[in-house]
DNA sequence: CTGAAAGCGCTAACAC
DNA sequence: GTGTTAGCGCTTTCAG
């Protein structure tokens, strides 16, 4: 096993300061007016013995880790592994890595996580922000880290989002089921109140309004385990299943626990009760009928984030301006919101 | 903004050498007999002022830098992600982070993995590895890294392995098959020579042989476009499915676009062709019908993985000795493997 | 153009 | 019991 050597070892077998390798190696020989012979000379050596500097060290002198950090709501969840998947080839081809975790939406473990990033002198953040964590990314803010907020945002807080029209896409979901004859629309989703949330209740409760139809909204709490989740509902369903003609749910993983139920209490798509969810997924598009679903762009949000994150890494000048890229999502109809039997309104 | 402050802040503000501060630190002031009076403002005192050693500078001095790696095939693959979250809750609470990275199976980008975290000083390995690795992981091993190896055996390496036992699982399911009363089974899944896909052929082929069925298999290449991995799929089945009464699919992803393709060609499951897929997935328990499949244990996979490569960490002596853990998966009966319609064998 | 030397913050021999 | 000091490997000022 050959001991690592560090840069003295090369300087030392090549007779040259360890300043010069190291101008040489962060390519800083021409403005340092080194010789192109020895530049050359070191490179080749440095390649022969495969040299590599020691990052830790170079941490340590330079503040600067190369690490991400990478704080989502659960990486279980497929919408966030699928962001983590493309963050990570970006991050990676650009001498990033990732570190991940998970925050469950909880505050004070966000916190926690937040604090030790920051003591692993991670560069840059990209957070799925939880309730009640302006205060810590404001003082990353402060501290002058490049930060990258997504999914969601936190209101008094001014940094860079990428988001998506949350608003106008329930808004226009809720049309659609309108427009095909559906009068007694639920809206089931998580209580909270995070701007995603809370803005796509609110786009369901506007088209709501136009067309003078009452909001029925099931709100339950969010739970690690999916039975909990599956509770609140089934009563709601069992009650009101009558009452109502369709469903939108307010995220993927609600609306993959409405299916389940549906299943359970014999509930018909989209005869008993038509369907559309918030996020697309596999299982929505291959359960029998599949489901209409509002896409986000998940691989343009994943492109967004990590392109405004390592302009912020890469640019020397500290860019106080920070953007809000809002992007729109795809209502994905399919057969679960066929038209209702009874009759359809123009819309 | 309070500057970050260093040991030697925090001894010269008690009059004490940083020594001290830092045996009082990590704990070793009983062994340096160090005045409990001392240790007691000390530890006050790095606890009012929010004092946190860096973390760079230790892993420089000591050469731990309490992050694991964490190399998966995929983490956007929902059984990779749930380990993925699984691994992160115990190593955070153990103290360690998680880098993670996706290695597409690709030989050459494990290989660059590997070695960028070796030079990040990570102090341990958990990987699900690719073919043609060996040398490498060998090569970690030798070094003296605490590697835990998953999902699929390598041969010539000695490392700790959890896996599960692929050839009696798909053995076993093929026998499920077969008591249903199904004759042409046909197996489907990537071409590999991985220890975990060919012993999941074996089993397979196990199974048929006792009963003096012909083996029907279809391979296709890996490929992250689904499109490309369905077409040679499509022309199978389009060219087989009157002669095919069965499939097993070998990976939930091959199994899932399996599903697709039935859509498409309107084959009828389990009518037309009856279908058990390894690995179990919301996908195949929402799916009309709902889809047998073999489930792997993922909170054991990961709980095994994760305390095998903690306690070899934690170990102060190296222990040079590695186990294998085989887990057992378990087959989850659903209405896609129903009795055929002709007539039922018992087995 | 090149080299000596001063740290980055921490640990751990080795004195005192 | 406590303090001095020498690094870990690298970057970067400042002299030559």
């Amino acid at each position: 096993m050959k001991k690592k050597l560090s840069i003295v070892d090369i300087a030392n077998s090549l007779n040259v300061s360890k300043t010069t390798i190291s101008f040489i190696l962060n390519g800083r020989a021409q403005e340092k007016r080194i010789g192109a012979e020895l530049v050359e000379r070191v490179l080749k050596f440095v390649e022969e013995v495969g040299y590599k500097p020691n990052p830790l060290a170079k941490s340590l002198r330079t503040g600067k880790s190369n690490i991400i950090g990478l704080m989502v709501e659960d990486i279980a969840n497929p919408f966030f592994a699928s962001i983590a998947r493309l963050i990570e080839d970006r991050a990676y081809n650009n001498g990033y890595k990732i570190i991940y975790c998970s925050t469950d939406n909880n505050t004070e473990k966000t916190k926690d996580l937040i604090e030790m990033y920051r003591d692993r002198h991670v560069d840059g953040y990209i957070i799925a922000p939880p309730e009640g964590i302006e205060d810590d990314i404001n003082s990353l803010i402060k501290a002058g880290f490049p930060v990258v907020l997504f999914d969601r945002n936190l209101e008094n807080v001014n940094a860079d989002y990428v988001v998506v029209d949350n608003l106008f896409s329930t808004y226009n979901a809720t049309r659609h089921l309108i427009s095909q004859g559906y009068k007694n629309i639920a809206y089931v989703s998580f209580l909270s109140s995070q701007a995603q949330l809370t803005q796509r209740l609110q786009g369901y409760k506007n088209a709501l309004k136009e067309y003078n139809l009452k909001p029925i909204v099931k709100e339950v709490l969010f739970n690690r385990d999916n039975d909990v989740i599956m509770e609140p509902i089934r009563t709601f369903l069992k009650k009101r299943k009558d009452d109502i003609d369709a469903i939108l749910f307010g995220t993927n993983h609600i609306g993959v626990c409405g299916l389940r139920l549906f299943s359970e209490l014999g509930i018909k798509v989209p005869d008993d009760i038509a369907v559309v969810s918030f996020d697309d997924y596999e299982v929505f598009q291959l359960f029998t009928p599949p489901i209409s679903a509002i896409a986000q762009p998940i691989v343009q949000i994943a492109d967004n984030v990590i392109t405004t994150l390592l302009s912020k890494l890469n640019s020397p000048v500290k860019d106080k301006s920070v953007k809000t890229i809002t992007l729109s999502t795809e209502l994905n109809i399919r057969s679960s919101s066929a038209p209702a039997k009874s009759n359809v309104v123009p819309v």
